[in-house]
DNA sequence: TTGAAAGCGCTAACAG
DNA sequence: CTGTTAGCGCTTTCAA
């Protein structure tokens, strides 16, 4: 058996209350108790009982994360940067994926809610109608990590995804490219699919190159279908000699694709990534891509989550982070 | 404030017991009291508080594991492997990211204990006397995942090591290679990396080309540390046709630098890794590698903990899962 | 400065 | 079948 708050005091022989008050305002106790009661907890290994505390706190101390794929290099980094603010506050994680399925999410938010999670951070997913109203009926505080709402005021941190786009894009136009095709989020079921097609055309527009902004396929998240999309962009528009894609797998989807039909890159076609996963740098060629900050995105949704549940509000309600191009191998002038 | 147990059964109309057992045994209640409650609990979107569960029950429902990097896919598949093993079971999950610091398991560890984890599965990394000791002191039950314990009696689960390699480095060998070189994780601070080593050399003997026993370089966890290796293994062993990766990431570090010094892989050279990660199949060139069910190793050893925990042992103390030897692109004939 | 006692929300034994 | 009640381990008044 664990020991209690009673071995304890019977051990330094004083009543339970100081104990207690050794555990939680050290200074209120005589320094002899104190010496003795300290000396018992560490001989018996004495861990006060979260489940008494919370009972009387109403805290658990604990925040919740869905993420929609612990598959995807990007979201470690949210994720590490979310455990060391937790570390930092004294709070403790509870990462769950959802593999993006509907149900499996919603079951995800029932267990925090049993578990009494002091709040939650919804990753880089659309935060549909059913979420939303789960999250709130729950009495559950939560943020939005790289995702925002247009539906519901929710409180959120992420890029500028039209403007990194956008950077994206001009960056291939100014290195020479005319003929610059897309490989994009599908627009229902991604919240920066729409931005960073915004941004595309942004870009194509003010250089006169509208005729390029239907030179576009969707994937779903995988490189599969980053490869097999790559094909019927290529199948449709053999012309283009750059494309813009929308994450650092669908880059390495796409020259995969482009190498099994012995289209060089950079040599003959350029090809932009976007997140900077770990990976980026690494793949034959190293991506030219957009990075993003994703552990100061993960620190700062944690914080601001924090803030959300110990005040009750937010400073800021819509968070921007800065991207940034990184220009490596996979692009080249034209 | 969050409805608690007499809520419901004001609304009810009904004692609090009579709501307990609604939610715990159903079938001892009358059907028209029961669906009174019932619907009072929907209204209130009541949810037991689990404190206060754990308070008599003395469990959390909640199990932990310890990672040591978050960033490397191979334990993508162990973590998810493992939250369906939760669910199965009925039980939360608390994942923590080490990075390899010491310190910071500890403090882990401590965290678990005062969350009153029930259990905890400890991945791929070497058991130190002073997290077993840890463990031991705070009476949480553990098991191992891609690792073991020589010192300690330990329930664990993991793959063949030493055949695993074996078998790589054979392939290696029937194909036609004679100059093989290796690129390994350093013996001290890995457990899979002796045996992998042991396998290695096995190979080697079996087929009398010892002479290439030395021809290893050791490398951290991430690629640019194998890159390094790489280069330092191909300026101490120029004449190799073929190298053996102890990591898909190694394999990767290894193959970009071939490519940036110009070798061809796998024209010149081959090059085979470990794990299966996800993006080996979409590496240029896709990776030949030993594949560990890492999707099973988490599964199981969850089950294994679960049985651990519920019965207080475990029938298999050492559980070895198959893996298998996949040829794709990076590997050809001699 | 300290101890006794109430009570956080729940389950389980006990009576009825 | 159902209600009353005694704790689970802890914090926090309230008195002393």
């Amino acid at each position: 058996m664990k020991p209690t708050i009673r071995d304890v005091a019977k051990m330094a022989d004083v009543s339970i209350s100081t104990v207690s008050r050794v555990m939680n305002t050290p200074e209120s106790v005589v320094e002899s108790k104190r010496i003795r009661v300290l000396e018992a907890v560490e001989k018996l290994k004495y861990q006060p009982n979260s489940f008494a505390r919370g009972l009387i706190y109403k805290k658990s101390f604990t925040l919740g994360l869905l993420i929609p794929d612990i598959e995807n290099l990007y979201f470690a980094g949210v994720i590490r940067g979310m455990q060391d603010a937790c570390i930092k506050l004294g709070y403790s994680l509870m990462i769950c994926n959802t593999d993006r399925d509907k149900n499996r999410l919603l079951s995800y938010i029932d267990n925090f809610h049993e578990k009494q999670v002091d709040g939650v951070v919804f990753a880089s997913d659309v935060l549909y109608p059913e979420y939303y109203e789960k999250l709130v009926g729950c009495r559950i505080p939560f943020v939005l990590v790289s995702s925002h709402s247009d539906e519901f005021d929710v409180p959120c941190v992420e890029i500028d995804d039209e403007a990194a786009a956008y950077d994206a894009v001009k960056f291939l136009i100014e290195i020479g490219h005319q003929e610059i095709g897309m490989i994009g989020f599908n627009h229902n079921d991604s919240i920066s699919g729409p931005p960073r097609y915004q941004g595309f055309v942004r870009a194509l527009t003010e250089f006169g190159l509208e005729r390029n902004s239907c030179n576009i396929k969707y994937a779903a998240h995988r490189f599969e279908h980053a490869y097999q999309a790559a094909h019927e962009l290529f199948t449709d528009y053999p012309e283009l000699t750059a494309v813009f894609c929308v994450a650092d797998e669908f880059a390495m989807g796409t020259i995969s694709y482009l190498k099994d039909r012995g289209i060089l890159v950079p040599g003959q076609v350029s090809v932009v990534g976007f997140d900077n996963i770990r990976m980026a740098g690494m793949f034959v060629p190293k991506l030219t891509t957009i990075a993003q900050p994703t552990y100061e995105l993960g620190y700062r949704a944690a914080e601001k989550l924090h803030e959300l549940v110990t005040t009750g509000t937010v400073e800021i309600v819509r968070e921007r982070m800065n991207h940034k191009l990184i220009v490596r191998e996979s692009s080249r002038e034209k």
